[in-house]
DNA sequence: TTATCTGCAAACATTTTGCAGCGAG
DNA sequence: CTCGCTGCAAAATGTTTGCAGATAA
């Protein structure tokens, strides 16, 4: 055996891109589609292409260090993911602003339906969409 | 004034196609892609656009007659609102099969929240995915 | 050096739209 | 008869991928 045998962690290369994505996703709340942090980079002067953004946000999905949804339009969006515990998000759908919400009570219905049912490792997905005081 | 003055209604006309379309959303409880129901309705016979099923679609939802939801995957489903009481689905990530859920006390969660945070005309989505029995 | 990453552009999949003709009302 | 609906195919999005060259380690 060698002495590493965990083939389970890719690790990335430490590229100028690859910063500047992060620090845009570092520099919001909000989600952001691929193409808005692409535009973002453009405008802060850092030249990154629109595949590279796409493959690092990609890539920091799969690693689990942000957060993706998919907006009614059907893009992705994608958020960094900092928080530990659990939340959800009530987005409105005009200005797409994000609330973040807690739903102790809602996890517990969720565990408790999961196991009624005799599922085993249930996830769940959950968005709330609506229209914001600013935009009624 | 005239008798009716309410544009609110711009009632669709009652074509084959439409009315294959809805059949075929009738046939199911599950959620559907525009392409899924198109394969379906050739399958049956059938022949409706796909350009077409895409416009029924999208009018049937405009007029709430259909739910949508995004597939992660990025694809717009669509399942037919019949049901007045709300319901969701646990879906066996292995096969595929799904579970109907109520939940009276997440949508009463989901709707103080909605409150809470000042937001208008909220609905939701929400998927929970586990390992049915079966497949554990 | 060498394997990975990047950029560009072409490839892709899904959904939308223009236009001529069909068909419901 | 009229105007909306349909079908086709082309266009528009949003995202992915192949490849040659740049670059981190």
């Amino acid at each position: 055996m060698s002495t590493a045998d965990a083939p389970s962690a890719p690790v990335q290369r430490d590229t100028r891109q690859r910063r500047a994505v992060a620090g845009a996703l570092a520099a919001t709340e909000e989600f952001r589609s691929a193409q808005e942090i692409h535009a973002l980079l453009r405008d802060s002067g850092d030249k990154v292409g629109l595949a590279t953004v796409y493959r690092t946000l990609q890539a920091m999905a799969d690693g689990g260090e942000v957060d993706v949804v998919r907006s009614e339009a059907g893009e992705a969006r994608y958020r960094r993911c900092a928080v530990d515990h659990h939340h959800h998000h009530l987005i409105c759908r005009v200005c797409g602003r994000a609330v973040e919400v807690e739903g102790p009570a809602f996890e517990q219905w969720a565990s408790a339906v999961a196991r009624e049912h005799g599922f085993a490792d249930v996830t769940h997905t959950l968005e709330l969409t609506g229209t914001c005081p600013d935009c009624a």
